[in-house]
DNA sequence: TACAACGTGAGAGTATAGTCTATACTTGAT
DNA sequence: ATCAAGTATAGACTATACTCTCACGTTGTA
């Protein structure tokens, strides 16, 4: 399919496709056997990836630390052991996220509390 | 104290504490006696700011959504009710991002699990 | 009084993550 | 053949959140 189709399937910008393809995140595929034009492919894997992407940039990943994490799944850039620690740092991170937010609940709630009580 | 002791006392660069200053969340007091000079004084209270600022920010918070919280908090600039409303919308915001991390966790987890059985 | 250390304000520069514009070629329907 | 709609590339522009530099005035110790 082309950028066109994959945008509106995914409802992400073709700027912003595009961008995320020169950042290594996505690859579509010239067809080498047609000559008149240089138009880029995606397949569906790319639409799971954009998915991924728009998730995981919610929740504070950064274009580098996405681009990891779908090499570490999508391509033989590295080994299994590799694979896997980078995998497991991420689920760190993620676990770590989840511990200040907590904490960042509770400091709210104290707040709100104080504000309704007129403590402040 | 001077900004030299904050910037000391809590980690954050001296540029950074004037961007804050400027960004509106912190606010430091120039001396009207003192003629000669216009150094800023700050409090305890501005240390407690910018170490919930460093938090706030850790967890994905925007440097606007930090003053609303802050502006919520110790000024007078809103209504009781509207304080309220302003740090619940923080509290279902934070809910919405500990289910989105809960749900990257599980994604990646199963990332790992097919690394771990070779199924990619 | 010299001078290093500290303070201020203005403004330039950087990194990240887009977002938009311009130019030019291609495709597909009429 | 024409022309709107789609595509590619390069590069300019924007917002956020810093980060740094410069110029210049102040303070405190030798």
């Amino acid at each position: 399919m082309l950028i066109n189709e994959v945008s509106k399937r995914t409802g992400i910008s073709i700027h912003t496709i595009r961008f995320y393809e020169k950042s290594g995140l996505i690859s579509g595929k010239q067809d080498e056997t047609v000559k008149s034009n240089n138009y880029y492919h995606y397949t569906e894997e790319t639409i799971e990836k954009l998915e991924f992407i728009a998730d995981a940039k919610s929740i504070g990943f950064t274009i580098k630390e996405i681009g990891q994490i779908i090499d570490a799944w999508y391509n033989d850039k590295y080994t299994k052991t590799q694979k896997l620690e980078i995998l497991e740092s991420k689920l760190v991170a993620l676990d770590q996220k989840l511990e200040e937010i907590n904490d960042m609940k509770n400091r709210i709630s104290v707040l709100k509390e104080d504000v309704l009580n007129d403590r402040c």
